[in-house]
DNA sequence: TATGAATGAGGGTTCATTCAT
DNA sequence: TATGAATGAACCCTCATTCAT
């Protein structure tokens, strides 16, 4: 039973990051209020502040969050066999997300945008984030045996981040789709 | 007498949208306040007021300014005689702009990622000047005999928009640039 | 008419920094709040701020209209022919407030008091209020022949910080009234 | 193990009114969270309530401790043979402390300043302390034969409050070294 | 007794917008 | 038209106090 409220303590930290991440995404950095994270967290705004300083810190954690949730999206693309395979099962998982991308962005995309205009580091702290996914994408290319690497990762990164944003601008998640099978294409075609 | 005054209000009312716009790129829409704009443009504050009746019309004609720029950049690709000519045109001047891209990402990239999350329709304005761009994009591609122009025209504006977004990220100009040749082979080896 | 409205602006500036001394005095620097301010000056709250950025720098504006009180008291001290019936005067200044002394404490003492344990600059600020009123004292022994002038200075000047932290303490004006005599029989023996 | 239990609680009482008291000397009252008590005392901050009510309540115990600390001070005081020994040693002891007065002021005097601000009864537990300080130094004054014991130990004790606030706000230790001297050539020219 | 966590009232500050002239 | 000043809603954050175990 300790262990139950052990959880639930160490969970409420955790269910605060988790939702701060979801809100940010959906309402963005600026429009988001401590108590709109509050709520959708089910906690009392004053008790925020017993789990985190500052708005920047739960932002921090959210972001924190954010990444181990790549991390572990990464883990799972591992298994798989081939670098292509891996490449195009991370497109895929992008391509499935295209309604939730339509409506507000990729997350690691909008809030990296968002953030870049702020005083504080955290935009190095999704900066930090992106790097890791886009260091991954990069390995794949050199299993793949390209020399170039890391140009071929950051254009298909860069892809994505683009079609993310003209799929949410133009609010049309059928043009991630069709982005996302012209990228397949061409991971193919470098094989 | 009255067309002086009419220069001089519609002077200062392009002075404000043209500032108003430097200013949003730079500091982002949550970040900037009316003051920031008014003070760029050298204008008192509450004189904007009588000019633009909310904060929101503000933007709108910053909005409108920067797609009067974007229309004023076509015309002069519009010169060059093939549509490759023009795409290459377009690009090399995004390769240009890429140390101010490194410190503020895109203009109309910030803007639409931005603007996105707020409840005003002034998504809809940024989407308006984001789609004409992609639709002249769209028509050199038709100009190059392709079928595919429209989804060849996304692909190349996604890249510009998440090559923008990387090279912001991680303040590196040489993302665009790098980036950027790679895209003008490709358009080459479209022909 | 344009002079009535002039002297109305500024003013409220000083209206505010003299009603913020008032207040300071009565409640204290950390029990008053802006809003306290605020009211005694007949202020809307938000107002405040186009006067003074922050609430430091209003209590600065109190402490420097403090300062100019002070030197006003001064000038007029001046106007008497000896030394010795300029501190005589100063003194009897002091007793005649004993009401108020054993109410607040004295002003000056107060805020030294309070300020230093604050981490702005601001004690600096009363520190040196305290040290243009001391170094006129001991401009006054000097006028009066004594080597030990500075001595003399600091040590009527602390009798008199002294006396009012007990008068207040102890809420009994009579203790100003004849530790008042006492320093003026003083000062008639070091003639 | 009652005693054990008595001892431990009485302890810990006394740790935190002790605490109290350091932390309020230095930090001032207003300053003073509770969480700063608790910290300096080693309690865990939720257990503080278990020996106090209120935040009050363990101010007021930290007078009282204050206080017990002033009647041991005097207690040695007492075993010096002459009334005129014992108020220079209570000089010496001040003299002694300048450079904590630099820093922070006299603790019973900053109290009193600053709890005279409040609302609750606290300033006449911190006057009462005072007064049994100045109670005392009377008595020494009385039994050097003074009819005007009282006005002389006024004078004393308000003479010490007004050089620890100069040295205080200066934060110059060699002003209570001076004064501290000049009183005690006066006390002997009392004999 | 002991303690981490919870709560909510209140304070300083910002800023879009409005007012008065 | 032009402009300094006014207004108030909303936000972040602190902290004494209480709760649950």
């Amino acid at each position: 039973m300790s262990q139950v409220t052990d959880s639930t303590r160490t969970g409420k930290r955790e269910r605060l990051a988790g939702a701060a991440m979801r809100v940010l995404h959906e309402q963005g950095v600026e429009k988001t209020t401590l108590a709109d994270i509050a709520r959708a967290a089910d906690v009392p705004v004053g008790n925020v502040y017993y789990y985190f300083k500052t708005k920047d810190q739960l932002i921090e954690a959210a972001i924190d969050a954010h990444g181990r949730q790549l991390e572990s999206m990464i883990s799972t693309l591992e298994q798989l066999p081939t670098p292509q395979e891996r490449l195009k099962s991370l497109l895929h998982g992008w391509i499935e997300q295209r309604d939730l991308t339509a409506r507000y962005g990729c997350p690691t995309g909008t809030l990296a945008s968002e953030l870049d205009k702020r005083d504080d580091g955290l935009d190095r702290a999704i900066a930090k984030v992106m790097g890791e996914l886009l260091d991954w994408v990069e390995r794949q290319f050199q299993a793949m045996g390209r020399d170039d690497a890391r140009e071929l990762a950051v254009a298909l990164f860069a892809a994505y981040q683009g079609i993310s944003l003209l799929t949410n601008t133009f609010r049309d998640p059928g043009l991630m789709a069709v982005e996302g099978r012209r990228l397949e294409r061409w991971i193919d075609s470098l094989a």
